[in-house]
DNA sequence: AGTTACACGTGACCC
DNA sequence: TGGGTCACGTGTAAC
């Protein structure tokens, strides 16, 4: 067990700064001895006449406070540590690859696949006879969370009205917007910027947002119209 | 400028540990006094006749050693630090965003990413019309990398003997292999396992490899069949 | 004032 | 033995 310096500011503390001090007079502040946390000489720390409070001595409520923050470094870096190790198991890597490496990988990671999703978010501009919803969160230029949301069905006269009813009720503005119509189908293309305090979870909310708008459509009459099942079928 | 309480340990080691020694009688160990490290009373740190090192002093050694460890303690947090900053430049955080939570939101975004691209990979199973390739690193069961790479091109009898050579030339054990021609061409879906030495790099070379092979094939005679430039153009 | 997060120097441990 | 990483307790600043 690894055993620091520990108590010797607290020691300072109560002894008076640097300040000769009767009970501790030649030890060395990081000189253990049984009993150190109990002794009391702090009369001194406080101007004369200011130290007596007699329920909570001063150098009890320093140990406390130093006691309290000494567990909340530990939560601290443990909490760090635990999500490092998430990272660790998340990634190709075994449990002994020291901590700067593994974020090393983790950035190579993530910008990785950033490419990978802004190169495959290029394909499939025009609507295919599949219903689709893809929503990927995308680059983040000026600190704003940029979405390219991706959505396949019927056409339909109120569709585009119900769509920009979505992004205003979910706080995203539109910063280009791509259609195409093929066969009485449409595809929609959107790319859509959240503000600053949105987390990531607004993709899941523009998910179903869109899932809904989506149900909508099909529910209705129009939607009676021959379907192909898969258009790779027929390639 | 932060002063912690340094060189407290070394002037225990070079005084004597806990002993109390000349020039130092009474001197809590933090107090600080000009010149302190070059204050030299170290003649009873070792025993008696060992200390006659003339040309390197121990207390100097010790400083050096002391010194050397702090500078590289101070490399190591900068380079995580460095690491952190640029994972925060990387996702949609502000610069005051506190270690835990930028940890947090990098295992969401890595695990999300990772979602995405196992979804996207399980499209295209059908051959297309043009030529195309596309490594994924995947999942990571039990450590080691797991890909999956896609090769669509005009099918060749040699074309599969290729491929089994260069994933044994890479070192990749093939796991699972889909394979679907139609008119002519062929779709090769491959799920490749790499050891748990090899790096992300494994990617690039798998998709060279694949570039070469596809052009060995696109230089055929095989190939001079009639070209269709854009799937999506005949939908 | 009490909490929170960070950088720092240091002892322990491992090649 | 140095050269490296890690966990730790601590000083300090911000809120």
């Amino acid at each position: 067990m690894h055993q620091p310096a520990e108590n010797q500011d607290l020691y300072r503390f109560i002894t008076g700064n640097g300040v000769i001090n009767v009970g501790t007079y030649g030890f060395p502040a990081n000189c253990e001895f049984p009993g150190m946390q109990s002794f009391s000489c702090s009369s001194s720390y406080y101007p004369l006449g200011v130290s007596g409070l007699a329920d909570t001595p001063p150098q009890d409520r320093a140990l406390a406070a130093l006691k309290n923050h000494k567990e909340a470094e530990k939560r601290r870096r443990e909490r760090i540590n635990s999500h490092l190790d998430k990272l660790r198991s998340l990634l190709p890597c075994n449990s002994k690859t020291d901590k700067a490496s593994l974020l090393a990988k983790v950035v190579q990671r993530v910008k990785e696949l950033k490419e990978q999703t802004s190169e495959i978010t290029e394909l499939e501009t025009f609507p295919s006879e599949t219903d689709e919803i893809t929503v990927l969160s995308g680059d983040h230029s000026d600190g704003r969370l940029i979405f390219k949301a991706s959505l396949c069905c019927e056409d339909r006269t109120d569709l585009i009205p119900d769509l920009i009813e979505i992004l205003k009720s979910l706080h995203l503005t539109t910063l280009r917007a791509e259609m195409a119509t093929l066969g009485g189908r449409i595809r929609n293309v959107l790319i859509v910027a959240a503000d600053k305090d949105h987390s990531i979870e607004s993709v899941h909310f523009l998910q179903n947002a869109l899932k809904s708008l989506l149900e909508r459509s099909s529910s209705s009459e129009r939607s009676k119209r021959r379907r192909i099942l898969d258009r790779k079928m027929i390639m």
